[in-house]
DNA sequence: GGGAGTCTGTCAGCCAGCCGACATGGGGTG
DNA sequence: CACCCCATGTCGGCTGGCTGACAGACTCCC
């Protein structure tokens, strides 16, 4: 509609991290999903898509919905959550500019099955589905991109479970804030800033824990001298340290 | 290479369920692949398809191998699971005739970061990665049907990630049992027969609890006549009991 | 700039489920 | 057929982490 500004800006949070450093990243896609096509067919998909502006905590779908579009993050932060049925909210991950989500329900009909919630104000672009699918008959490096996409969340998801399974809560933690440190943090030196504000409640309901005992492993973590915290964003003074809480148990 | 059976017997365990019944199963990929292509593309990707055959306990791959193929499986029980660095065993889900697996480090080259075992001796194809990525360029049906089967297996790890996170034992085992017996069970009249052997350390690796526990919630189960247990095969006598204690807690 | 609502920090009590240990059963293999 | 190994069943003790409750600190909005 008003498609005024059509480019995706480049990731807020550059990805400094050298590439030796990809020992955790190759599990995880490029997060700018446009910008691995050919410029004609970003540009081709993008004049079909609709700006849509979110302000902090609309959604952008919910789950039950019918899945009509697949959705590309201009600017904002995108939760991916799901309720349980005792009404908690678990996350499964967050979407930054570049991203693209509600791609799962694109092959496979259906309705949602996760709510996709703004954290700030966010600007999204929209494409039908059935217009992204027809892309997708022409475009079989959109379907790669795609695949990569659902495989790299999967693998992602399957670690998360096995976290889940084996790991006890200060692990968990450990580990999630590794996790988004490497995608999404900046390296500065041996310190790296993740620059994504995140609540204990929000930590907890990534890790399956209480906000209580997010609060106290986290302290635990700053008396260590591992991290500290400025108005809700992580910064990591030891990573080594915090490997090593990872791995020893 | 000695492709002399070449076409895919129906699954083992005839999906008997009515369609009415399709509440949980919507969130299921079709688990015949290649049945869903049309004849010549089905019969094109089984000519380059090379036959193997696997003992019980026998690895298609490990972690950490690269991932050079995709697989279908013929005959017999897959198991893919992933270890906990404790060496726990974590079971991510069950491949059956019919199904595709190593789907994931298709799009995504990189290393497979899961295991795929035999559970018993299985007969399995093997498209070579290149060439299985050559075919979805020129086919997007079958990309698209490469597609629906990763959502399809996000949406199932993300709905276990649910449970494990706000569940208790018993709900888990409750819900895993219910969505084997959607996807897996032969309906005869009210009572489900789940025709897959399990042992009591299988399940525990699936919903992420001991041994002891899943035997004790087993044994409730019995005795509330809920099920029973042939020779570790699961039958459900009231599938609407097994649901109640799913909802309630 | 002040007030309201949200987020952080801390503590005590409690309990689900883990762990170790052991006895029994059952099915496949030599 | 006998053995052996793997699976099932049962128990008690222990503890990680949840629940609830409350006090201070931020921060965001009016």
């Amino acid at each position: 509609m008003s498609a005024k500004i059509i480019s995706i800006p480049a990731t807020g949070q550059p990805a400094v991290q050298p590439e030796g450093a990809a020992a955790a990243s190759t599990l995880v896609a490029p997060s700018n999903f446009l910008a691995q096509l050919d410029a004609e067919a970003a540009a081709a998909l993008l004049a079909i898509a609709t700006v849509h502006h979110y302000a902090k905590s609309d959604f952008v779908f919910r789950s039950g919905a019918p899945g009509n579009n697949v959705y590309f993050l201009r600017s904002g932060k995108i939760k991916i959550h799901q309720l349980s049925p005792l009404g908690r909210e678990v996350i499964l991950w967050f979407c930054f500019p570049g991203e693209i989500f509600g791609l799962a329900e694109v092959a496979q009909g259906g309705g949602r099955v996760v709510n996709a919630q703004a954290c700030e104000a966010s600007e999204v672009l929209a494409v039908a589905q059935e217009k992204f699918r027809d892309f997708l008959e022409g475009n079989p490096r959109l379907a790669m991109l795609s695949m990569q996409v659902l495989s790299s969340r999967l693998r992602v998801l399957g670690e998360m479970f096995v976290n889940l399974v084996s790991d006890d809560v200060s692990t968990r933690i450990a580990k999630l804030i590794l996790r988004l440190s490497a995608r999404y943090g900046t390296r500065v030196g041996r310190e790296v800033f993740l620059n994504i504000p995140l609540t204990h409640q929000e930590i907890a309901d990534m890790v399956g824990t209480s906000r209580q005992t997010v609060t106290s492993v986290l302290g635990a973590l700053k008396r260590q001298g591992v991290l500290s915290i400025e108005s809700r964003r992580i910064h990591i003074e030891s990573e080594e340290l915090l490997n090593e809480l990872t791995q020893g148990g």
